[in-house]
DNA sequence: GCTACAATCTCCAGTCACTGGAGAAGCAAG
DNA sequence: CTTGCTTCTCCAGTGACTGGAGATTGTAGC
């Protein structure tokens, strides 16, 4: 059984948010010390873990909460876990694809700027007005 | 003078956001009718959507005050407006590089799963050992 | 003038995923 | 017993909106 600072350390979740997930209900309540102490059994790192690694990979807490579940049913087919992982990666792609014309609108209004003055600035001036972007929408 | 609706419709802010904007000063506030309605001037949409095409790339609010505010200044060097660009660009490109790592990860998992049943899955077993992915870190 | 209906007003709460502070209580070592 | 660390609960704040409730104002048709 570790304490919650134990915990923390081992799965590499801040304290609060081991609580707060606790609170939403994507990590169980753990048993208590006499003291009140929250006392967690080993198994708590690797579920925390688990979800620590699906937040770094940008998953939602509701996809996750999915994700954790599944791993504990080992028996089920995983076509809902693959399609978890697809949506989130249709996600990033449009992210990316976002980001990146934004990217090419800012690369372009600063290396076009001369650095004078802001009437001359094409930093301010693109900003004003959107039809001297490149992309038609971001 | 125009009305918020006319000036939402104008400038493709909605109202509530206009309201938003006023009330964290990003917005001068207006003169009001003698019925306590807001009335903008003609200026207020071009202001609006400088601060909405600046959203559209990303800049957040703080920095959108500050250009805006250069943007009246026509004398001034543009130094500080490009410096916020440049930014905005080195953010826009560590998400870039950070999406790219996660897509690889979810892309590679997605491709190696044979579908079959959660024991066997790339995705679940993927999460539960990051030792398991391409990158050290997300 | 009256009656609908549309537009706007203010205030407040909710979103997401945490994060941190205040103040109190428990716990281990010296 | 005291000191200092850990943990407890509760609450408020983050960013940038978004939307609902309930009240008021404006406008068009009759
Ligand atoms: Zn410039
Ligand atoms: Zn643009
Ligand atoms: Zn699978
Ligand atoms: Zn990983």
């Amino acid at each position: 059984m570790l304490a919650i600072g134990r915990l923390s350390k081992d799965s590499g979740v801040k304290i609060p948010t081991i609580r707060y997930y606790e609170s939403i209900g994507l990590l169980p309540p753990p048993v208590r010390s006499e003291g009140n102490r929250r006392m967690y059994p080993p198994e708590a790192v690797r579920r925390l873990r688990f979800i620590r690694h699906a937040r770094e990979l940008g998953f939602e807490i509701d996809a996750i909460r999915r994700l954790a579940d599944l791993a504990q049913d080992p028996a089920q087919p995983c076509c809902e876990a693959d399609l978890l992982a697809r949506r989130r990666l249709i996600e990033i792609e449009e992210k990316i694809s976002r980001l990146a014309a934004q990217r090419d609108e800012l690369v372009r209004m600063i290396g076009d700027c001369t650095h004078g003055r802001i009437e001359e600035c094409r930093v301010i001036d693109t900003l004003d007005d959107h039809a001297k972007c490149l992309h038609a929408r971001h």
